[in-house]
DNA sequence: TCAATAAGCTAATCCGTATTAGCTAAGGTG
DNA sequence: CACCTTAGCTAATACGGATTAGCTTATTGA
C-alpha cells in the first residue's frame, strides 16, 4: 500500500532538493533561476511517480486551495421547496467549474442543531478559500467574525445587516415588481390587490416596496392594495374582491410557491378565467404555470454571479470592499394580463 | 484585521505550552495527565479568545477532516436528467449531516475537459477522507490508483470492473425486473415484450437479465421478448405488437426517462388504455406517472447507504475489504397491469 | 589576477495542529 | 538516604508544500 508521492520523493528521484521541486511545480515566477535540464528531470520524475499536490498542505502553506464553500442554513438539497434553490446551485456549480474551483458543501446545518453548533459549523468554512451563504436569516456573530478575519464571503440574496458590510448578490425585486404593476396601470387597471404572505423575508418586503412605489406613482390608494393572507384564506378574498370591483390581482411567489398556487386554484374554482374576468400576475414564476404573467428570477445567473464575486474577493489584493450586486429579473409577458 | 487565534496564543495566555493546549482541546484520552486547574485555565482562555481549530492544520496533522468527496463524471447538478440523481444527492447529504461529515463536490469534471484532466480531478479527491463516485463508466486507471493507495471510495451503482475490487452500493435490478415479469406471467400473459434502449449501461443489462430469467422460468420464448429501440421507433412497434397479439409491454426506465415517456405517449396515441387493452409496466418509476406499475428505485436510500459504507471504510482499522451492497426495489402495484 | 556579477541551487523556516518521548518535582518505599 | 513512582507538563518533531535568504560555482570586467 504505497503512500502518495510527495515533493520530497520527487526530489530524491531527481537528485534535487524539495525546494527545487516546489519551485518548478508551482511555476516559479520569482527571481529564482533553474536550468531547463533540471526542470525536465523534475517534471519527468513527477509524472512518473504520479505526483498530485496535497491540497491540504498547499492550503496550510499558501492559503489557496481552489475550494469554495457553500453554506446553506437548511439543507443544500431541499426536498420541501423542491427545485427553487436548485437552479441557483446549478449556476454555482457551472461557474465554479469554469473557474477551476471545487465546492465544499457544509452540512450539519439542519434544524436539529443548536445555534452554538451553527457557530462552529460556520467557522469550519474557513477550510475553503471563501464561502457562499444562503438563507433567510443572518447569524450575525459568526458572520461578523468571518468578515473581521478578512475571510471572503458572499451572500446570496440581499443582506443589509452588519452595516452593509456583507457582500451579496441579490435580485432587484423592487424594480421587477414595480414594472408588473406599471404594466397593469397602463392597461387601465385601477383596483389592484397585492397578495402577500405573513412572512417577513427581505424578498417579500422588496416586492411590496416595488408594488407600493408603482401604486403611488399611479396615484392609487396604497392602503387598500396590500393584503396579507394565509393560503387557506385566499378563496374568501377572491369573493370579496369581486364585490369591490377589483380587476387585477398580483401575488408574490415565495420559495415554497404555496400562496400563488392557492390563488391560481381559487381563481379557477371561482370560475374566473384570466385575463378576461380578472388580470393575474405573479411576482416570480409559479411552478408548472409558464403562462402566468409576471417575471422570471434569474436564479441560475444568481449562482454564477455569486461565484464570480466570491472569486474576485479571494483574488483581490487590496483591502476588501463589500460589493453589492442586484440582478434584473426577466419580464414574462404571459397570457393572464389584459385590459381592465 | 486580527488573525484567528491559534493554540499558541491560548498557550501564551494561559501560561502553558502549545502541546498542553492541544491535549486539552482534543480530549486528551491518552496517558498524559493534566490537572483540572490547568484544564480550566486553558478552556477559559480558549473561550475568551474565541478559538476555533483550523481545519486545514488539523487535517494535515491528523489525516482526518470529516470531509467526504462526491465525484460525478458529469455535473453534480445535472440539468438534462433533471431530478433523477437529485434524490441520491439528498440521501447523501442527509446521511453525511447525520454522521457529521461535510461534502466536497469536485467540479471541473464536465465534458469539455480532456481525460487527462479527469485523471487529475480524480486524484484531487484525496483531499477528502474518502470519496463517492457516480457515473456510467469507470475510469479504471485513476480509480485503480486510488484503490492502490488505500484511499476509501464507494461507487454508486454496481461496478464489476477491476476484478470486483471496487466497493459499491447498487440496486438489485435483476430481482426487481424479474418480479415484474413474474407478476405478468401470473396474470396469464404469455406474449410479453421488453423494450430497452440501445445504450449498454450495467443497469440496463441487469434489467434485461432479470426479464430473461423470469421469461425462461415461465418457458416463454426469450428470443422474441427483448426489443432494442430508439424513442422515435416506439410508435411503429406498438402497431406491430398489436398484430402479434402482445398483451403486455415492459419498458426500462433510464436516467433521462425518455424511452418510457415515448412508450406511454405512443400507447395513448394509439388509443390503447391500460390495463384493459394492454398491460404496461416500467422497470423504474417514470416521472409524473405514479399510476404506472413497476418498481421504485430506492434512490435516497442509495445515497444514504453509500455514505455509511464510505464512512465505515474510512474508520475501518484492518485491511480494507471491498464491500458490495445491493438494495432491493420497492414494488409499485400501480394500475396499468391486469389479467391478460 | 582579483573582485564583481550572475547563474543555479538549497538550507532553513513557516503554516497550525497532533503526537511521542521524556523531563521535573513531589511524594512514597525499603 | 538512595530509589522508585507518579502526577503534570513540555520539547521536539511530523504532516507536505511555499518562501526567503543565502551559498556555491562559473563567468565577466578592469
Amino acid at each position: 500500500m504505497a503512500r502518495a508521492p510527495r515533493q520530497a520523493d520527487i526530489a530524491a528521484a531527481a537528485g534535487v532538493s524539495q525546494t527545487t521541486v516546489s519551485l518548478i511545480l508551482s511555476g516559479n515566477t520569482d527571481g529564482v533561476r533553474l536550468s531547463e535540464s533540471t526542470r525536465q528531470r523534475v517534471l519527468k520524475a513527477a509524472e512518473k511517480l504520479g505526483y498530485v499536490p496535497d491540497p491540504v498542505a498547499t492550503r496550510l502553506a499558501s492559503s489557496r486551495n481552489h475550494m469554495l464553500g457553500v453554506y446553506t442554513f437548511a439543507s443544500a438539497f431541499p426536498t420541501d421547496v423542491d427545485g427553487f434553490y436548485y437552479p441557483i446551485l446549478v449556476g454555482i456549480e457551472e461557474e465554479a467549474a469554469a473557474l477551476g474551483q471545487d465546492l465544499v458543501l457544509f452540512t450539519g446545518t439542519g434544524g436539529l442543531e443548536a445555534p452554538a453548533d451553527d457557530k462552529l459549523a460556520i467557522r469550519r468554512t474557513r477550510i475553503a478559500d471563501g464561502c457562499l451563504f444562503f438563507g433567510r436569516q443572518v447569524p450575525e456573530e459568526p458572520i461578523d467574525w468571518l468578515l473581521g478575519g478578512g475571510f471572503p464571503l458572499v451572500y446570496i440574496g440581499r443582506r443589509d445587516e452588519l452595516g452593509g458590510r456583507i457582500p451579496f448578490v441579490g435580485v432587484d425585486y423592487v424594480a421587477a415588481s414595480a414594472a408588473v404593476v406599471d404594466r397593469l396601470v397602463e392597461l387601465g387597471h385601477r383596483e389592484i390587490r397585492y397578495l402577500r404572505s405573513e412572512d417577513d423575508a427581505p424578498s417579500s418586503s422588496d416586492r411590496e416596496e416595488g408594488v407600493l412605489a408603482a401604486a403611488e406613482k399611479a396615484e392609487l390608494d396604497a392602503r387598500r392594495i396590500v393584503v396579507r393572507a394565509e393560503d387557506a384564506e385566499v378563496a374568501a378574498l377572491i369573493e370579496r374582491w369581486r364585490g369591490e370591483g377589483v380587476t387585477a390581482v398580483v401575488v408574490e411567489e415565495t420559495d415554497t410557491g404555496s400562496l400563488s398556487a392557492a390563488l391560481l386554484d381559487a381563481v379557477a374554482a371561482a370560475g374566473l378565467r384570466p385575463p378576461d374576468d380578472l388580470s393575474l400576475a405573479v411576482l416570480g414564476q409559479p411552478k408548472d404555470h409558464p403562462e402566468v404573467s409576471g417575471f422570471e428570477v434569474p436564479r441560475r445567473e444568481l449562482g454564477r454571479r455569486a461565484v464570480r464575486l466570491l472569486v474576485d474577493q479571494i483574488t483581490a489584493s487590496g483591502p476588501r470592499i463589500a460589493e453589492h450586486v442586484l440582478l434584473d429579473c426577466i419580464p414574462v409577458a404571459g397570457s393572464t394580463i389584459g385590459p381592465a
